[in-house]
DNA sequence: CTGAAAGCGCTTACAG
DNA sequence: CTGAAAGCGCTTACAG
């Protein structure tokens, strides 16, 4: 026996009041408008039928629905859990919540992920697994959707991108092995489309010309995953 | 200037057809109701307009939401990572998004989570996040809203559980460590509280017992953290 | 095979 | 301060 949820409909019926009254009195920015006593009889009597506010039904009359995509290249990788630990907490504050689309690698299936994504009328998306050029960012652009790209960016800059500087941070590490006295240094490149990849090859091969050393040797892995890396090794 | 997304009214309206007609041509699984040169040439405006059907609106009208909650004690724990992966997979195959939420590690939270998702109308819940005795399911189960357990089992099985065999695992580890030579065998448990850390336990004093070394200590971490770990280590 | 109406559960002008 | 109506974008009986 399945009971249906209660609607506002019937939190007004048992209040005694309009469902546009009870709307009003169970939205607290609203609930200023309603004399307060009868404000909390009708928090009173919504509690007690253990109502919850149908937020996709509000989303359609006001457009907005509360919730943001975030686009990850891969969900397994351990890379991703603290930034989706961030998105999330960040969005729950704000009473979002976050959905989550798998791009697996592919732009195809991001530009999918991300189509999926505007169907359920995301109010913004967030993506990880952007490319240098990535129709993601075009879509979101063309359809006039928020869109807030990290870990990864484009070659142009074209909507707000959070990411580090990883350039400067292969830079350092080059720096640090020579420091400890090493002289032949390789490096497995990640995939040349996406900026860690072609940021960290070229903070490599600077880094060794700054430090006199002879270019050591470069290797691209295909993408990010063991397979592709134990193959360039 | 932001454009809004068409509307069905508007893909019919410029098909020269009744919106009903457009929904059914459009639906896969009700296309077959529409003669074939119509539902192409509906398929086709639709195409040239950039029409995506607004999952939030059928949902209202259908009461299915096509959404499914993920619960996650610590999504930042790369643990999570897979399992989430798995979820995410296997719902978008049916056509269904994952969205999440972070319970960070208090059932109290978790159940507030769970209320959240709730008043989304998810169409089913999964927790990785339960306790012995988790509110959670309690909740599920006087809602009637479908929910399956991940990681960690409740005591008394009331739903659908997915776990592993953490005592046989545990007993694995300490017979590998014996095998190995070793007799002095320490334990930092995991919070009591939820199965793994209960069943691993179990599992540590069993199978020491059953090797026939002397108990060795066990100290009980007060969470899955880095910190509960130092400190008792 | 296609159309017209009703309704899912909300919120927002508009009245009073 | 409260009520009544309209409408968000769909889908589903019900007609024809």
């Amino acid at each position: 026996m399945k009971q249906t949820a209660p609607t506002l409909k019937m939190i007004a019926a048992a209040a005694g009041v309009h469902a546009s009254t009870a709307s009003r009195a169970l939205d607290p920015a609203r609930r200023h408008l309603i004399a307060e006593p009868l404000a909390r009889h009708i928090e009173e009597t919504a509690r007690e039928l253990g109502y919850r506010r149908n937020v996709g039904a509000a989303a359609l009359r006001t457009g907005r629905s509360q919730l943001v995509g975030v686009i990850l290249p891969d969900v397994a990788n351990p890379v991703f859990g603290p930034i989706l630990q961030g998105v999330e907490e960040a969005l729950a504050e704000e009473g979002y919540a976050a959905i989550i689309a798998n791009a697996g690698g592919t732009a195809e299936k991001a530009l999918g992920a991300a189509e999926n994504l505007l169907a359920r009328r995301v109010d913004a998306l967030v993506s990880a697994s952007a490319e240098l050029d990535d129709p993601v960012v075009s879509l979101c652009l063309e359809t006039g959707i928020p869109l807030v790209l990290v870990n990864r960016a484009e070659a142009r800059l074209r909507t707000h991108t959070v990411v580090a500087d990883d350039r400067r941070g292969m830079r350092f590490a080059v720096e640090q092995l020579a420091a400890l006295g090493h002289r032949h240094i390789g490096h497995i490149a990640g995939p040349q489309g996406v900026s860690t990849g072609l940021w960290r090859r070229d903070g490599f091969i600077e880094a060794m010309r700054e430090m006199g050393l002879a270019a050591g040797p470069v290797v691209t892995a295909t993408a990010y995953s063991r397979a592709s890396g134990a193959m360039a090794a």
